[in-house]
DNA sequence: TTGTTAAGCGGAGGGTGCCTCCGTATCTTC
DNA sequence: GAAGATACGGAGGCACCCTCCGCTTAACAA
């Protein structure tokens, strides 16, 4: 699925990287995800290994410590968050656009549950890490967020690293059945709270509680 | 600091504990608070029953289970939060009864920063433990919920659960210095979206709490 | 006090997983 | 096809996990 792009870039003095390494690394990811997943963070990397078809000694060339493995794992992961938010900026409200994001977020994590143990760790421990996801996620959510500020919809004084950070916080607390709802919920609590707090704006978009309550004429959004 | 009330059951056939096992169970628990504090989770248990200065064996026999350990020491902690809202109920004004318990349980969480990924780990495989802290915190920041919705201050569809959620998942995700203080904001952010919508009371908290007009370009995490 | 006995103590030791190291195999290049 | 670079695999040393059991000590009775 994933391939190097510049893979021809072997002219400038560099030799082509060796074909089975690259499948090699390709295999021990796909490992990693499955048994990561199923086993969490604990897993053994023999195991990883073991179902890689590959030497211990080969998992540990590519990635040295459990730590390299996890983030390689993840940063793949980050990026599809990336692209997902590319496709949003296109919507008209941008209010909506930004919950949909979050919601679809939600979504993401869910399927990843198994996995959640294991990035609460690395992300702990890599700054790394921290600093490569943060800025691609903050990106994607800030051009989300400031569509929405810029159009006086919602308040400036919340930053796109804080808003993430309550967003995955969130769903990493979970485990029951049934978390998601509960995650949902709460996000629209929170947009609620981002909303621009003037009394003609403050329209609720939770479910059943706040349905039609349109209230008043929109002013004109103030730059 | 803690004893068993009942010590002097022993009345009705059983023996009374020997002092030497409560003596040592204790000093353990009061070790591993300070070894996972230091070393995370991954932690050696061998480190903890040197530093408790008892044998390996006898740590596992008080907690058969890594997982044992870290439940001990937690649910202490989950006792001092609960007592916390206790004292908080008969504040005047609810909302910032409410807003008050949110804030110094950050504060809480700060002092205990090292033992995050031990949690994480530890609730993530011990429903017991889940049960248990979701009750007992679930209840705390319930009687201040309930105070503020029975006031007309609060909406009164989100659920304390998911409010105890939310703030625990911000708490933890964070790493960098300076956590606290995003926290904070998104707090503010979130007791705001609580808030009943109403023209008249919705009014922010946050605006000039914090000195950001436009708090991104301030908050620039740079590695 | 002293004796009896249940309860608790500690650490040796077998097992598992981590990670390194290096002889061997395979790929790229010419 | 040959040479040389690169990667492979798994044996082995180490650290930690956890159990097991002979020894110690505290609680209770007389």
């Amino acid at each position: 699925m994933i391939y190097i792009t510049d893979m021809d870039d072997h002219t400038d003095q560099t030799r082509r990287p060796r074909a089975d390494a690259v499948r090699n690394r390709e295999r021990v990811l796909e490992a990693a995800k499955v048994v990561f997943s199923a086993g969490g963070p604990e897993a053994s990397l023999e195991a990883v290994a073991k179902r890689a078809g590959v030497g211990i000694g080969t998992l540990y060339r590519h990635f040295p410590t459990r730590e390299d493995l996890f983030e390689a794992v993840y940063r793949r992961e980050v990026e599809q968050l990336s692209e997902l938010a590319e496709q949003l900026k296109n919507a008209k409200d941008p209010v909506d656009a930004l919950r949909r994001w979050l919601r679809s977020n939600v979504e993401f994590v869910a399927t990843k549950k198994g996995m959640s143990a294991a990035l609460a760790l690395t992300f702990q421990s890599s700054s790394d890490l921290a600093a490569f996801s943060m800025d691609r996620l903050t990106k994607a959510i800030g051009s989300l967020l400031d569509r929405a500020v810029a159009a006086g919809e919602m308040r400036g004084d919340v930053s796109p690293e804080d808003l993430l950070r309550a967003l995955v916080g969130m769903c990493y607390m979970h485990d029951q059945p049934g978390w998601q709802s509960s995650v949902l919920r709460m996000l629209d609590v929170f947009v609620d709270g981002l909303r621009v707090q003037a009394g003609t704006k403050a329209k609720s978009h939770t479910a059943k509680s706040h349905t039609a309550k349109r209230a008043r004429p929109a002013v004109k959004p103030k730059r």
